[in-house]
DNA sequence: TTCAAATGCGCAATCGTTTGTTCAAATCTA
DNA sequence: TAGATTTGAACAAACGATTGCGCATTTGAA
């Protein structure tokens, strides 16, 4: 932008100096006594002349940059765009910037945009770590950068966390299914390092053992509609069928329906399935598909505020919980018959 | 963040000026003179330190930000996350960061961020306006700030735009139904005012026209799934109830499903839908709804051209076009019975 | 009347870079 | 060998703000 009016400019327009434009602008009036006279002429100039500051320039000399990076695997996941959405809501309430960006999943971007986001002076990080390795993020937050992990965490560090209690989900879910009769239930996992993933196919197993039960199925490799697809395929084509099927996202679980259908299959008739999220589409479905409802909102919420809490009274003991699981809850649909 | 190593660490440890780690780092040393030797110790302590210049001073000395502003109506509406996520992609394999904001759909808002990218000192901008009124964006035009608007757009402005030809979309889907004999055709439409609503409800009306029917319906308000329902709700109380029902966004097509439903009709038996937009579930959906698909890979690539074009070669006349609309296509599902 | 305190504001350094200009030393030219 | 040229690098001024400190005036107290 050309023609920006820099406190310079008020400063000679209002014939004091550049000091005391920015103290009156700064609300520091009182604490430096400027006479109210000379305040109302700056204000009037300022309002007059369009005044707004330019933040890079505050920053440099604050020494702060009032923007928050948020790293997500990727927006065009409904989860985490939803997540982004509030966050950057939520910050911008508060007067920060969010500076967004979407590693596609991969490690070696996520590190990169880290880099790039810490050369642009963040004073917060919000991120869900797509890879298996956390020394970066650890490294950042040690070097005192405020940062929670979202969804995604590790348990070996002590970067803080707020994520849905993904076993517990699953327990719950499995149960259900277990309770409607089934025993030959699979599971169709994502990616397997990434901590939901773990808790969620632990909850499962967990659920199965503890009524008896064998695990009957875990396969798959990443959160793609098309791995649900093979691996419902792959399943279907099995002697002793699974009764249900347990996909550990919406994706996955829009590709088993895919694949249920190609066999001519009716859910819940001939096999029920369930889902982890809760996509807005899933009661549209038919049948509407039982899934977990993960709290959003909440975890969203909950990070925001552990990473004010950090930025903004940095010098109070920390008191406050920094390895937060939310309880999900079950929204139960149509896609589960008795056996 | 604390213990940043700046270049003034270099210098010092390396025993020459700031100037001349400056220049060595950014690749200056020839047109400068400097000497192998030194730009090979310069370079060695650089990186043993970890040198990473601090872009808040780069920025404000190189007055530009290398960031581009996007602001979009909501991030949790799948189309503009997608846009959102294409557009980050391309601009940081560029070098830019992407300031992304949410407006909300809110035109206030929009202003109010826009103020905040400018503080920003963004280097460009992409918005997807949600307002009726143009003044904040064209003014920022205006003052050499390259932007291009992107699905929404104003005639009256010399504002570059990309977008879809949703008139020719709609015209094609609504004639789509014609030919199916239907003639009882409503329109759900989405916020009046702005331009692919007012495009598509036109090419709706113009198909009709030109079939020698007379517009049946046309009604709603924003594109919510509310919306959707409450409209078609309405439309199913009356006598004459439509064959047809387009609604011009996905959204909308939800909530008339879910009214659809509760009359206990049949798609296509008892009534047909199809809708604008393309989410991954319309294909999950029983039946697979037929759809428009908009190209927003391509909108957002050519949103991006012309803005770099701007950003990067200011000086060369405007050869290209700077407003365009690319064709939609229709993906023919099972939500169409003929009549 | 005198001096301390209060009032009102400006100087100049600083944040971490980039960059136009200058300048000494080394090398070349004739 | 003297002057011109090249080489290699540093000085210092920006960029647009914030902020510790200082310094006239004016006011108040004794």
């Amino acid at each position: 932008m050309k023609n920006s009016v820099t406190i310079k400019d008020i400063s000679r327009a209002s014939q004091v100096s550049i000091t005391t434009v920015s103290r009156v602008l700064n609300g520091l009036s009182r604490q430096y006594r400027i006479s109210e006279e000379t305040q109302d002429i700056v204000k009037a100039i300022a309002r007059e002349l369009n005044y707004r500051p330019n933040q890079t320039a505050v920053n440099l000399r604050r020494q702060k940059s009032y923007s928050i990076g948020l790293i997500i695997p990727s927006l065009s996941n409904p989860f985490f765009s939803n997540i982004a959405s509030i966050v950057n809501h939520e910050l911008r309430k508060r007067g920060y910037s969010v500076i967004l960006t979407d590693s596609g999943e991969d490690e070696q971007t996520e590190i990169e945009e880290l880099d790039l986001l810490l050369d642009r002076q963040i004073d917060g990080l919000i991120v869900t770590p797509s890879g298996s390795s956390y020394d970066h993020i650890e490294k950042a937050y040690n070097n005192g950068l405020p940062t929670v992990c979202i969804d995604r965490y590790f348990e070996a560090t002590s970067v803080p966390y707020v994520a849905t209690d993904n076993y517990q989900g699953a327990y719950e879910l499995t149960t259900h299914l277990i309770n409607y009769g089934h025993t030959r239930i699979a599971c169709l996992q994502g990616v397997h390092h990434v901590m939901p993933n773990v808790q969620r196919t632990k909850g499962y197993q967990q659920a199965l053992a503890d009524h008896g039960l064998t695990t009957y199925y875990i396969g798959g490799t990443n959160f793609s509609e098309e791995n649900g697809y093979t691996e419902t395929h792959r399943l279907l084509q099995r002697k002793d069928r699974p009764t249900a099927i347990f996909a550990l996202s919406d994706t996955i679980a829009l590709g088993a329906i895919r694949a249920i259908r190609e066999y001519g299959l009716i859910i819940p008739k001939d096999i029920s399935l369930v889902t982890f999220d809760n996509a807005i589409y899933l009661d549209y479905m038919a049948p509407a598909i039982t899934s977990i409802v993960q709290p959003v909102n909440e975890i969203a919420r909950v990070s925001i505020r552990i990473l004010l809490d950090k930025l903004e009274k940095m010098d109070i003991p920390e008191f406050n919980e920094e390895k937060v699981t939310i309880e999900p809850k079950i929204v139960y649909r149509d896609s589960v018959a008795k056996v």
